[in-house]
DNA sequence: CTGAAAGCGCTTACAG
DNA sequence: CTGAAAGCGCTTACAG
């Protein structure tokens, strides 16, 4: 087998017994280039297994076939042991999808950690520098919270962003990524409403994020329209979020006979601390969770979710980013999930 | 405040009234350039922020700070819907622990699918060429099946290369990374043994997995030591398995008291199954997973586990990676996890 | 229709 | 101690 040793134009030239420049303009299909020189060049291409090399192509301005998702990790989210940050279902989705999306389009997909104690100018300037010197083809952006600005600075220009879960000025061209959180909510609502709850209540969600604030307003219009009284028990994402508020529920007088949960994790959090507190109370109510996490089959009870289509959000990003059109802002639709947890 | 447009060399050069090539001095900390001069080039290069283009360097030899994670997708692994794959806790614990470790170490992490329905050639070649053209400093391969070989051609060079659950010829520097897989099927053995089980089952793995036969390996050997006969119920690590185990035991005569799973899928998928079935059966069990995941306290019961530390096998892999030394294997450390599920 | 030449932004012998 | 020049591997006006 012949040794496939990476070679550069000059030499697929020679053996094409033509210039460089004749090589380069086959590969990118210029005009001009007569049937016969073409495949005479592009036979040896092939035979040689040859590739052009990407730095030399970036450096002459292509942009390099890389999708990247820079994942903000607040406090903590480094920790890999609990389901929260970086390993919560919801970021896991987005990764694997994405990863997926890109393959499909021919990109790789670069994961680069932004970290809540970076200075921001640092990061906007390390962005900024991976588009200038087109190291990426585009950027996704995950986790950011309202607090930090520099995503501004970067949607002002013309650099293809996808922005997921976060407002951001929709000057230059970017996108802004939302999932259909608020009709989620509604619908989980309504979902509970009609099968016979009628105290229900809203736990958990990082109200900083957007997905949080439209999940819980969606719960809160289904329970106005049906002449209900929402309450929220606010606090974010987590497990420790679900325990706590299972905790005080116990500790009321007035208990809810359902809730909506603000993620899967919540649920799980408050499923789990009933369990083992109030395992009647637990099965009496209604439960339902959000993000459609592929281990809500496998809970005690199957955990109802709204569902959000992370294959749909990825393949709507990565394809909006690599052909930017009119569009700046796109809803990912949520689905109705309902197992047991939710029904009477 | 000033726009940081991205310069280059050229201009920090005149801007600090020196030459590019000292200004290419100054930053690789070339000796012989006095210290006036640094600190003079130094903060011009620190209020411009200016970062030297990544390509241009990479075309001169240095090798981009780009850790590759090749992860091999087999038939219907793509399918973002399922425990199995690419979402699986094993691998979503991979790539959420790489990610970390990679961003520690100054690189970032660059996920590239291997499909298996790509010609081998073709993807060596492209290994191959990110290697020559420096566009990455490492790669890591996951979920290669022992069917493919074109990982030997690229273990048999010098390129800094780890392969995690997989033998390959250790020619070259190329890493095994293995998990100490038949200690942790001897440990869950011995647990359930000492808690009292007497007939325990293996169930799953795809034994064209190192992992999965070493799993095997280490119930065989801590069964026979009891005088106890082993058997095995092989498969895969998908839920699919498990669902099929439970049906099979289920037909049985004699059934067993306990099983050691594969994975934790695979104890999740059996769990289910056996909760719709004969639930009472199901409580009397002793069930044992493996991987550690996340998600066993939320199992109902909770559900014991060989954990794997994924933390410490991205860290290990990405220091031997950029620090190649003289060790070749690494074996990562397992512990037992018990929960409710394997106590009598 | 084809090739020689310039240049992308760096780094590194080499000369001074 | 510092800078001019060559060259990494491409692509693209430009000349022929």
């Amino acid at each position: 087998m012949t040794d496939f040793k990476t070679l550069n134009s000059t030499q697929i030239a020679k053996l094409a017994g033509v210039s460089r420049s004749t090589v380069s303009k086959v590969i990118n299909n210029y005009p001009d280039i007569p049937e016969k020189t073409k495949d005479k060049v592009r036979s040896v291409i092939a035979e040689y297994r040859y590739t052009p090399n990407a730095s030399a192509q970036v450096l002459r301005g292509k942009p390099q076939a890389v999708i990247a998702l820079y994942v903000y990790a607040g406090v903590d989210e480094v920790n890999q042991d609990s389901l929260c940050g970086l390993s919560s279902p919801y970021v896991m989705g987005v990764i694997s999808n994405f990863v997926v999306a890109a393959n499909n389009r021919g990109h790789r997909l670069m994961i680069e950690l932004l970290r809540h104690e970076e200075d921001e100018q640092e990061i906007e300037h390390r962005v900024r520098e991976h588009f200038d010197s087109k190291s990426i083809a585009g950027a996704v952006f995950l986790g950011l919270p309202e607090t930090v600005s520099f995503i501004d600075n970067l949607t002002d220009e013309d650099f293809p962003i996808a922005v997921i879960d976060r407002e951001v000025n929709d000057h230059g061209m970017a996108l802004n990524i939302f999932t259909d959180d608020r009709y989620g909510g509604e619908m989980a609502t309504e979902h509970l409403i009609a099968n016979g709850f009628r105290h229900l209540l809203f736990i958990g969600g990082d109200m900083s994020k957007r997905s949080a604030r439209k999940r819980a307003e969606g719960y809160v219009q289904a329970m106005k329209k049906h002449g209900l009284t929402p309450e929220l028990l606010s606090g974010d994402f987590t497990e420790q979020c679900g325990t706590a508020a299972a905790e005080r529920i116990l500790a009321r007088d007035s208990k809810p006979d359902a809730v909506v949960c603000a993620s899967d994790i919540v649920a799980y959090g408050l499923i789990r601390t009933l369990q083992k507190l109030d395992n009647d109370y637990l099965h009496k109510m209604g439960i339902i969770g959000f993000d459609g996490s592929v281990h809500n089959d496998f809970q005690s009870p199957p955990l109802s979710s709204v569902k959000v289509d992370f294959a749909a959000m990825a393949r709507a990003t990565i394809s909006s980013l690599l052909n930017p059109d009119s569009e700046t802002d796109r809803v990912i639709p949520v689905t109705l999930e309902p197992r047991a947890s939710s029904l009477r």
